[in-house]
DNA sequence: TGGCGAAGTCTACGACTGTAGACATGGCTG
DNA sequence: CAGCCATGTCTACAGTCGTAGACTTCGCCA
């Protein structure tokens, strides 16, 4: 994986401090923070071990750039305004599929939390990457909590469909899973106050009051 | 943790055998498979690593066990018929409010998941407890899906609030959290196909045609 | 063309892992 | 009281882990 040095890589620092990175992203990835070891890291790179703590210290501060080169994508939510919810369902879906063979941030994010360290440089990453890109697409009450709820749900879905590989989810239909997952997201994407018409005290007859967590519809179909 | 042995267990094997399992139980939650050697937990259960494979045969069965322990309570689900959304929903927040201490099959599941053994494990495992439980209260069409939505939802909660602790749904209050919760728990426990009318366009004519998921309003507010 | 600093490698250390085999010990039964 | 087998412990092994220090090699510039 990542061809380690086609030709054989000449001395160039930024090249392989990248070369690293990228392995260090795959790996971390695929086996999680403790599933696997700098020197297989370096292999994949094409380089030794200690080159890894040479250029970024220690695996615990590797580890900290492969998240926020995992993280940095806003891939985790799709689409925007009232596509919203259809488009990150549907991505979802397609992205957990079991024949699916793309890495991600939630497989990153679901392997490597087990160790604490681990946990607290996502935390603090999630704080910075994924809170700034979904509050700029949600907007309305408790904005915060509807993005990261959103987070949790996909984080789920990743998590059974994909690390577990739980029957039922594994082969359910794409199309009907992914109605009933925007379903979901539908329900956190609109700012409105939970269950409008099961709460009385609720003020406003109407059941959705603020109904334009999206400033305009846009122009792609 | 889990005291080792209070005057000294005598010579007994399905206590000793039982203390281990206990042990394991803990410290796989708390760790995660990879993140506990064997050692620890035996010194938790007040015996010596060799007495676990003597009574396990290796880490990994003992791991399998342990799972079998960890998943069988169905307290993952709690209420039934209409009270099961918001029972659920406000068990779970309760349970992963970041004060709480409870342990759960959940920070197993979620803390194991990187070992591509762990899980194998506890796929298997869920397929044997979860989906039989959940299945016995789901009916409907795709029930199975439905009723691994509902896990992923609550696993992708525990992550975000009690592994990885983000601050919006760690700080968020209670109360508005658990009825959010319960609106995506209603949607996933009515057996309705999804989208009833939001499917055809999102033509903004009756936002909330059909909203009766749970039949009656449960007693407490 | 010489040399000098950066780029990269080699060896090794101490700690830890899961587990196999040999050894010790205590409670029950004769 | 004697013996014996289940119960439990001790030592050890082969392997991997992250990383520190010394060493070598290459590319650029004077």
């Amino acid at each position: 994986m990542t061809d380690p040095a086609p030709g054989r890589r000449r001395r160039d620092a930024a090249a392989t401090r990248q070369a690293i990175l990228d392995a260090a992203v795959a790996a971390f990835t695929r086996h999680g923070y403790d599933g696997v070891g700098v020197r297989e890291i370096a292999q994949s790179a094409g380089v030794t071990a200690m080159l890894i703590n040479r250029y970024f210290g220690s695996k615990e501060r590797l580890f900290a750039e492969a998240v926020d080169v995992a993280f940095a994508p806003r891939t985790v939510i799709a689409g925007t305004g009232a596509e919203l919810p259809g488009e990150t369902a549907r991505a979802l879906v397609r992205r957990t599929a079991p024949e699916a063979e793309e890495l991600g941030p939630f497989l990153l994010m679901l392997r490597s939390a087990a160790n604490p360290q681990a946990a607290r440089i996502m935390r603090e990453a999630i704080a910075l990457h994924a809170g700034r890109h979904l509050n700029e697409e949600l907007c309305g009450p408790d904005a915060g909590v509807r993005a990261e709820l959103m987070l949790s749900v996909q984080a789920g879905v990743w998590l059974m469909r994909r690390v577990l590989g739980t029957t039922a989810l594994a082969e359910a239909e794409p199309e009907k899973l992914a109605e009933r997952l925007e379903s979901l997201f539908g329900l956190l994407a609109e700012g409105g106050s939970p269950q409008p018409a099961r709460r009385p005290l609720a003020e406003g007859g109407s059941p959705q009051p603020a109904r334009r967590p999206l400033a305009a519809a846009p122009p792609e179909g």
